[in-house]
DNA sequence: GACTGCTTAAATGTATAACATTATACATTT
DNA sequence: AAATGTATAATGTTATACATTTAAGCAGTC
């Protein structure tokens, strides 16, 4: 067999490795603490710089939190994601990514999950999305686009699926974003009737109803998503 | 007005925003550098260790590369999926998300790529499809599969929306990793003829064609690489 | 000419020690 | 009891020195 690359790892990745199985094997669980800097430097038997980069690896991982003070450390995080999200979100800023390409992928996928949602919801599941629909806040403003998000992100929980949780929560991340940073001059489209159709269909298990009403419901908001890029572009 | 909270924010993180910056603004593009630790010292104001942390910071959200030495530093990467895919995977261990779902995502998300991938193929994607389908070679070794697998990825590219080219790519590196993992004992389903009837749909930018045919072939193998799991879950 | 080996230097990688900041817990004062 | 001080355990930051890697040049030898 031919030769076999010496490994050059850095020291603090191999570090990171094993703190990433400690955390994957369930042997730390979310909300448990790793050990202070102090201790991994012992057990490690590395510096305190390479333990602090490690440390700061998993945390830019989003799989740790780091709170400063006594009773402070590197905390599990359960299963969230914003670390994937941003990773994304610098990928697709690096490649100059429309928002015709997020939102083609929107209009592809949510009628999928909306699908799966009538299939799988709970009663928890279908409690959450009255609650949702139940409390919209008049107007337009930031708290109303807040929670109308919020409905798409509650419909992918009820897919039951961590991947399509993840894929639709990057989805909005980037909606939101969208739609914060240009600022709706003009009311943006104030559609109150949608979400309670589509929650209706998914409360009844009717899954191509509640394919078909997120299909269409989000034909009509693509379009105007799409004109608010295209301000945003001409306007900067 | 209310007095405004200080900002408590790491000051590596203040850097990292800033050199993100300089990439996303086009000031730095691939292949080039970014200033030494030592120069980005003097500019920033800070120490060493902040600097670092903030160059660490965008190598693992992929944009830059390290090499070491003279000549080296940090240099822009275009833009790649790895980053995404790694945080993405470690989520879905956190989640202890199983094989099933990936495959799920699978099974709806790479007929509508090959869809994409009819209507918006060029000559020279389809040169490369054509050239993916034509060097299989014989065995099912690594080698077979990793070709196997990079005809999914090609298509992905040839679909023209990055999102979906990052998408794909991630739910390939998870069945690549499985597949290596679980070193199919018995041969993995020896399938010649999917591949190049679905490129022959591509050519013909027969796009309901493409969909069909990329439908049947996942209906084909996901089934076998669920069993792969079962078998490998119930070995460890 | 081409290979070998040596040296140099520019960059990142690692170690150590000191000090700064933060936030909890608890004592003290009023 | 409420506000204020204080000790302390943890992370955050700085400074300095040294180690390692690697491109480039320069010999020397065949």
């Amino acid at each position: 067999m031919p030769f076999q690359r010496i490994q050059n790892e850095r020291l603090a990745d191999k570090v990171s490795k094993q703190l990433k199985e400690e955390i994957f094997s369930g042997r730390r669980s979310p909300g448990e603490r790793l050990p202070s800097e102090h201790k991994l430097v012992e057990l490690f038997g590395v510096s305190r710089v390479i333990v602090r980069e490690a440390i700061r690896n998993l945390e830019l991982a989003g799989l740790i939190e780091i709170k400063r003070g006594p009773k402070g450390g590197a905390f599990v995080l359960p299963m969230r994601h914003e670390a994937v999200s941003q990773v994304m979100q610098d990928m697709l800023r690096l490649g100059k990514a429309r928002v015709a390409e997020i939102m083609e992928v929107r209009l592809h996928v949510e009628p999928i999950v909306a699908e799966l949602a009538a299939l799988r919801a709970s009663e928890d599941d279908i409690c959450l999305l009255a609650e949702s629909v139940g409390k919209m806040p008049p107007g337009s403003g930031d708290e109303y686009v807040a929670q109308n998000i919020n409905f798409h992100r509650l419909m992918a929980k009820c897919a039951h699926n961590a991947l399509y949780d993840i894929m639709v929560n990057i989805l909005m991340d980037f909606t939101e974003d969208l739609i914060l940073k240009i600022k709706p001059t003009d009311r943006i489209i104030h559609d109150t009737t949608s979400h309670p159709e589509i929650f209706e269909k998914v409360k009844l298990h009717d899954v191509k109803g509640a394919r078909a009403k997120m299909r269409s419901h989000l034909e009509d908001i693509v379009p105007v998503l799409l004109e608010l890029e295209q301000k945003s572009s001409g306007a900067q």
